[in-house]
Order: structure tokens, then sequence, then C-alpha cells
DNA sequence: ATATATATATCGTGACACGATATTTATTAC
DNA sequence: GTAATAAATATCGTGTCACGATATATATAT
């Protein structure tokens, strides 16, 4: 702790900028193993996720899951596709409006996802406070003010 | 703020997670897309940034960014290959042990990377606190306490 | 009732990460 | 000191997936 969390050298904006990419990395990368020992691809963790976690009266289209994970509708589709052939997920005709798909987890969906979720959490609360100090530097190296005292 | 942060409804560590991603997914989106405009493929910025931020008298090998990026070897590879085409990063080989290649940025390299920094540092700086905020409420939920004042 | 917009779906393409394997150089065992 | 093993990088074929362009079906507006 202090003078070493961001040590001298090359910029230190760079220097943490870097720091943080790589902590994130190391979240996403235990994030997808632990989707594929579960028997998920990451994306399709990502979309049961969206799907369970949806604020209460959402309505649950492609669109809606398309914009949550940042992708175009047609890949939203797509993943929907291979997440339904898997049976973690089912899609129904909104009578409300034909147009529409409404997504809703099946059983063995919400029973993989349930599991993830705790293996996440536990994660994020050891990940947290370091990608959070982390971030904080980043605002104390981008105002380029002279360091003053650590942390 | 207060009670709104978690809505009511659904499993709120499964709303807090979703919340979680959707926000990590807004970073990643903004930093993917200020790459394309930059010209950059957004794992070759994430290559640049891995070289010119890594501490000091770190040794600039395949091996080193390849772990950093949480790639395989060869895959790194690829990557340096293309950002090498692409005039953005040199290699040249170790003197003291020629089976390992270092990396270094060239100045075009150096440019792009430097104007992508401070727009990462200003977004990071907007979207670090609600990260953060998002952060500990995981930990709460993920306790399964009942909820006691919000925040 | 026609035109336009919206939601989802289909298809071809390209980027890229990976496993398996190869090649070169170091290191170790004897 | 040479053979054997390890380590670092490189090459090649394959599969996944996100996308743009386009198509189809339903809703809305004029």
């Amino acid at each position: 702790m202090g003078i070493r969390d961001v040590p001298p050298g090359p910029d230190p904006l760079l220097r943490t900028l870097a720091e943080f990419r790589f902590e994130l990395r190391c979240f996403l990368y235990f994030s997808e193993t632990a989707a594929q020992k579960a028997g998920l691809q990451p994306q399709q963790h990502q979309l049961l996720l969206q799907v369970a976690g949806a604020p209460e009266g959402t309505i649950l289209t492609i669109a809606y899951v398309a914009e949550r994970l940042g992708l175009k509708h047609n890949s939203a589709v797509e993943l929907a596709d291979r997440s339904e052939r898997e049976g973690l997920l089912a899609r129904t005709v909104d009578a409300a409006d034909k147009r529409r798909a409404i997504l809703r987890l099946t059983r063995k969906g919400k029973l993989l996802l349930g599991r993830l979720a705790g293996d996440h959490a536990r994660e994020l609360n050891e990940l947290g406070p370091r990608l959070a100090k982390t971030l904080k530097n980043i605002s104390r190296y981008s105002h380029k003010s002279a360091q003053m005292e650590p942390q």
C-alpha cells in the first residue's frame, strides 16, 4: 500500500488504466470460465442474467436484451436461438403485440443462473474493493495533479 | 437514490448483478467505439495499453501481454502480428534470450494510445462512482441480510 | 386502405480466439 | 559436451459469434 500502488516509471495514467483493464479482465475471465464450467456459453449466461434480473414490469423482448447486452438486434436473436435450442430459455409471441417475442427462463436456465450468481457475488466481493481503488487512482491521475499522499 | 437503487420484484442479487454487467457493458462499448473511431481494433487498443502501461522493468514479451490480456499465447502472437502490420507496434528479438520477442510502441501507437487514455479517464470518472455503488449493493445482497437503510 | 414504422428473423461475411503442432533457443542431465 | 527436456514464439485449420444487409410480419399513421 502507499506509493507502490502506482509505481513510478511510465505515465501513471497509462499505468493505472492498464491495471484497471487487467483487473477487469481477471473478473471477466473468472466469469467466462464459471459459465463454461456450468455448461453455458459466457454470452448465454449474460442473456439469462439480463432476463432474470430485469426490473419488475420490464417487457422482456429481444430489443430489450439487445440493448442491455450492447448487441445489435440480430445478434440478440441468434443468442436467444442458441439458448432456446439448449433449453435455457423460452420464447412466446406477445399476445398484445404479435411482433414481439417475450423471453423467459426455463427451470434449467434458472437453476444454472442461480448457481452462477452466488459464485459471482463472492468473486465480486473480493475483486470489488480493488477495482474501486484503481478507479480512484485513475481519477487522481487524470486530473494531472502532482501526487500528494497516496490512497 | 434510496430504495429505488435496487427495486423490489425479482431476486435483488440477480437484479444487481444484471445492473452491474450492464454498466460494465456500457463502459466496454464506449471503449470499443472510441478505439475504432481512433482507427484501432479494440483488442489492439488493449495490447498497446498493456505495453505502454507495464510497470517499470517489465520484460515486454508475448507471454507477458498474453497473461495481461487473458489470452493464450498464440492469440497474443496474432494480435501482435496485426498490430505490427499496421505500424502500431514493433517487435525485436531479445538479445539476452533469442526466443523472446520484445514489444514496444511506435510513435504512431503512442500517439493514438495517448488520445484514447484521456477519453477513457474522463469516461471512468463518470462511470466509476456508479460502478462502485453497484458493487457495494452486490456485497449487500450477497450476504442475504434483510436490507436496512439503502446506500 | 395504403404507406410507413417497428420487431423479429435469415443469410453471408469477417474478425478473432483457440487447440494442435512446428520451430527455435535455453536449460538440464548425464 | 551432447542428448534430452523445457520454454518462447510462430503457424495452421476450425469454430463461434457479432455484424450488415435484407426479408417478413405486425402495428400505427395518414
